[in-house]
DNA sequence: CGCCGATTTGAGTTCAGTCAATTTTGGTGG
DNA sequence: CCACCAAAATTGACTGAACTCAAATCGGCG
């Protein structure tokens, strides 16, 4: 999982396509990349942005943090993931962006970003997948922060992580592991971190789903759980999970 | 403000940028012109999405629906802006996206706008300005969902809207229309047309802001509606503003 | 003029937050 | 291995902000 500093990569994945590092056009790949520490922010609001970060292993979270010191995240960002935290003005970023876990990644410029995705239309090709696919889980979320009970908000945080581990090979028939506290999922799903406790206590205690020790997930009743979600996860993970070309 | 269906254009905004359609490039915007009469929908979530809506007039929502029939507003899109309803598969929408206003719009299927970002730097440089803003305009608006009390919701929605309608030349002074009922303001921020009513009443007890008929808004206050909001104009107007190139 | 939707206001309810105490867990040093 | 500490999780009692239900008024339009 800590690979050493500068690890060598050959193959790369993005969204749901793997490209060869060894092509010239995607050096940048190769070059850039770094290992960063559990809890270690890459980029803080209002800082000097204009760079991408593609994930090679690990877990990010992008999120913003009100003037009162209250924390929401916006998205974790996985395996194939580009996090984008440029804001309008095209120089500065809007987010933080932090390690939840240890992680490897690429940093990489915009302008050089630019020029790969224009040489490479499959590398254009998936990123559009992977933009769109963030694009789609936000909406689902706003859908749920604006709208939803804490039931509704933690049943669907839990099927939409499921169902973005299962193409990653994280996904043991209906058991993953989230590397997550209570606090995290708090902070993802608007609420506080001893409501987030209470819900997931009467989830265990009605068997939809089962923990063990330090966030074990087992969804024991995934039809129940996509009612309380309000989802059907076959069409959910068709529009969340990029597809491969 | 409702021009003839065809209507025949020759400039045409992306973000802040202006674009002369006679160039055989952006033949698309001239031929897909569509006026869209104000409440219907453009697309449904679902559908065969695949395709763009570049605003040239009038004001459009995206937005999604739960299964129980609540709304959330995603986002507003304006005069300039670029909605793109497409889902991870890269073929149906996952969003809904309705006229609030009659609108006049360009509509483009996804090939054809691929080719002309390809084809013309200073649009593909334009659009990404565009999604720029979009982004940094929801993680602002899930932080006020997850964190925000019903007035700083209600309040950043106002400046948020206020800042975007000024490039547009619809901000006077600090006066602007907003051409939404309550429960457009409710699903925009979460919370029931009831309670919009009680707090935008507040804010007028208050002298924060003055309304006139049918949602003319006077900010009076900037600087106690900002500290309500949680936010500082400037920077926001930055993050969330297309800049010119 | 009458109708329907939007707005306004009141009264009562409820879900999630706050505050607080306790237990569990994981890591560290002796 | 064990003692200790800090962070995380759990549970209870109470509070409060936003919701629901309901009624009255306003406004635009056929």
């Amino acid at each position: 999982m800590i690979p050493s500093q500068s690890a060598k990569i050959t193959a790369l994945r993005i969204g749901a396509m793997n490209f060869d590092v060894s092509d010239t056009m995607l050096n940048s790949f190769r070059t850039n990349v770094q290992h960063i520490p559990a809890n270690k922010f890459l980029l803080q609001d209002g800082e000097d942005g204009g760079k991408i970060i593609v994930v090679i292993d690990g877990w990010l979270s992008t999120s913003k943090t009100s003037l009162h010191g209250e924390v929401q995240l916006i998205d974790f960002v996985l395996t194939g993931d580009v996090a984008d935290p440029t804001a309008a003005d095209g120089k500065t970023a809007g987010l933080d962006v932090e390690a939840v876990t240890d992680a490897l990644v690429c940093i990489i410029p915009l302008t050089i970003w630019h020029t790969m995705l224009a040489a490479s239309p499959k590398l254009a090709r998936a990123n559009e997948h992977v933009q769109a696919a963030e694009r789609a889980r936000l909406s689902e979320r706003m859908l749920r922060l604006g709208r939803g009970s804490a039931e509704s908000r933690i049943a669907y945080a839990l099927i939409e992580l499921s169902l973005r581990l299962r193409p990653l090979g994280l996904l043991e028939n209906v058991s993953f592991h989230l590397p997550l506290t209570q606090r995290h999922i708090g902070d993802f799903t608007g609420l506080t971190a001893v409501h987030v406790c209470r819900t997931l206590r009467r989830f265990v205690r009605n068997g939809v789903v089962e923990t063990a020790d330090h966030m074990d997930i087992r969804i024991n009743d995934l039809k129940a759980l996509s009612e309380i979600a309000g989802v059907e996860p076959a069409r959910l993970a068709a529009e969340i999970t990029p597809v491969p070309d």
